[in-house]
RNA sequence: GGCGGGGUAGCCAAGUGGUAAGGCACGGCUCUGCAAAAGCCGAAUACGUGGGUUCGAUUCCCGCCCUCGCCUCCA
């Protein structure tokens, strides 16, 4: 039986179709994920992003593309600038602490980093080439006071991401009344001409000292890394309007070749049901969430079941114990099954024919269908615990469920971290053992409590002790 | 004003032109020195609302209500 296609949500086009790579063998895939701004700790909502374009990432490779994935770290804008300023630390320093602390944080989440991450501020010169170029063919101008605009007037497209009529935009919403320097209001600053408040932060350029602007980034970094054209790129639905409507105009004003096949965007992140903000107090980041106890992997599955990524999540507390006690209910099974799969050399064929790994394809196929995906895994594990009650589950049909939890867990990333246990609670465990043995139930119940006080649970089950982290 | 996403049991969430996956919570049972955990089973009179199309609509069409976004800082 044939796979099915790989299926994803287009935002530009509003629908669901295959993906269809560049590359004319169909294997590789290049994908662009716009990455942080590495100015402070990223919070959950950023990293919801992130878990999904690791899903999608995953998802790819299960499909067998070949995924040449590249997401970069804006380290020069404002808000760098600013905190390396207040710290009083250079730029570069300031912003390596945060760039740390993501990588720290997505590793925590399972995240698999991308090929290339490169720091914008590496990429100084290719930005410089790309604003010339637009600046020869006339879509970009200086303004009288230095800085480089696109003029949006040149790109007719201009809109045609997020179906924008331009003429439709609401008159005074949130554009700046005092940037009469730029000939449309539309108009986006490609270079910023140094400023006084940018302190040592500047490069030179054929318009004088200044910094690349935001949007100009993304493009110059694509081009660069993945080629003038790519199959998809992603990012948080935020920056469908201007990031990338912004990132279609300059780099198609400046090749005139279409930029991007596929546009992938995630839905934010709530928390109790409302905007994240700081005034809320409702802001959290990795460590946050971790400090409350909670593991990186609950938070993953947290992010990846509570919805699908094209649509809001809602992040509660009691989400992360539904995800804590499902994932538990995995852990479960997982050891059971693999018990039982000792000594089968192959999976059984009939077991297979469950189509277990049919229905992996299928879910994951139509545009990344995680609860469905759960669905079916949640019910190969009643079925499979069921026959494993009853005694009726042989070793051959073992491996073929334990066979295809690793291929599904290739996608969800979930996988169980093999916990070292210290030595003194082992000490502890084999005390225990011995008090058990004869009997004594008054030692055995003292010594767990003391194991307990030590951070870890241990339950009696028919084959001894079992330990596992509290 | 323009554009878009939602409204499925107590909570979260898939999905389909033929009366609806799964998770959490809940109840029963099994296991158990106790405890905890786990497993099995079960219940739930769940598809916002008013029309229309249809043999049949939660699913398609039209209207309405509610809700959440975006419309030049934002994952």
């Amino acid at each position: 039986m044939p796979r099915p296609a790989f299926q994803l949500y287009n935002t530009m086009t509003r629908a669901v179709g295959p993906i269809v790579p560049l590359d004319p063998a169909g294997k590789r895939v290049t994908l662009y994920v716009c990455g942080p701004t590495i100015y402070d700790y990223a919070h959950i909502g950023n990293f919801r992003t992130y878990v999904a374009g690791d899903l999608l990432r995953r998802a790819l490779k299960h499909f067998d593309y070949q995924v040449d994935h590249v997401m970069q770290f804006t380290d020069v804008d404002d808000k760098t600038i600013r905190g390396s300023r207040e710290k009083n630390l250079p730029l570069r320093e300031y912003t390596a602490i945060y760039r740390e602390a993501f990588l720290k944080d997505a590793k925590e989440l399972n995240i698999q980093v991308a090929e290339r991450t490169p720091n914008a501020t590496e990429h100084i010169p290719a930005m410089i080439a790309l604003i010339q170029k637009l600046v020869d063919k006339k879509a970009a101008y200086v303004s009288d006071d230095g800085s480089v605009y696109f003029r949006i007037n040149a790109f007719p497209k201009y809109g045609c991401l997020c179906h924008l009529d331009l003429a439709n935009l609401m008159t005074g919403a949130r554009v700046s009344q005092d940037e009469y320097e730029k000939e449309g209001v539309g108009d986006f600053v490609l270079w910023k001409k140094w400023v006084a408040a940018d302190g040592d932060v500047g490069w030179d350029s054929p318009w004088g000292k200044g910094r690349p602007g935001w949007h100009i980034e993304c493009s110059a970094l694509s081009m660069e890394h993945l080629g003038s054209q790519i199959d998809i790129h992603g990012g948080g639905t935020d920056l469908r309007f201007p990031h990338h409507e912004n990132e279609i105009a300059q780099s198609e004003a400046a090749t005139g070749l279409p930029f991007v096949r596929h546009w992938f965007h995630v839905e934010h992140l709530l928390v109790d049901g409302q905007k994240m903000s700081k005034s809320l107090r409702n802001m959290y980041t990795v460590r946050d969430v971790l400090q409350r106890g909670y593991s990186g992997r609950e938070l993953r599955y947290a992010l990846l079941s509570g919805a699908n990524y094209a649509k809001n999540l809602n992040f509660t507390w009691q989400g992360m114990d539904d995800a804590r006690t499902a994932l538990a209910r995995i852990d479960e099974w997982h050891k059971r099954i693999k018990a039982a799969a000792t000594g089968a050399t192959a999976a059984d064929e009939s077991a297979a024919s469950l189509n277990l790994f049919q229905s992996i394809d299928e879910a994951i196929a139509q545009d990344l269908n995680i609860n469905d995906l759960l669905g079916t895994l949640f019910t190969w594990i009643r079925t499979s615990n069921k026959a494993l009650d009853e005694g009726t589950l042989t070793p051959p049909q073992a491996l073929a469920y334990l066979q295809a939890w690793d291929r599904l867990d290739a996608i969800l990333g979930l996988g169980e971290v093999a916990v070292a246990i210290p030595p003194e609670v082992q000490t502890l465990i084999d005390e225990r053992a011995a008090a058990r043995q004869a009997k004594n139930f008054a030692k055995s119940d003292e010594l767990r409590k003391a194991i307990e006080a030590l951070g870890w649970k241990v339950k009696d089950t028919a084959k001894g002790q079992e330990l596992s982290k509290s």
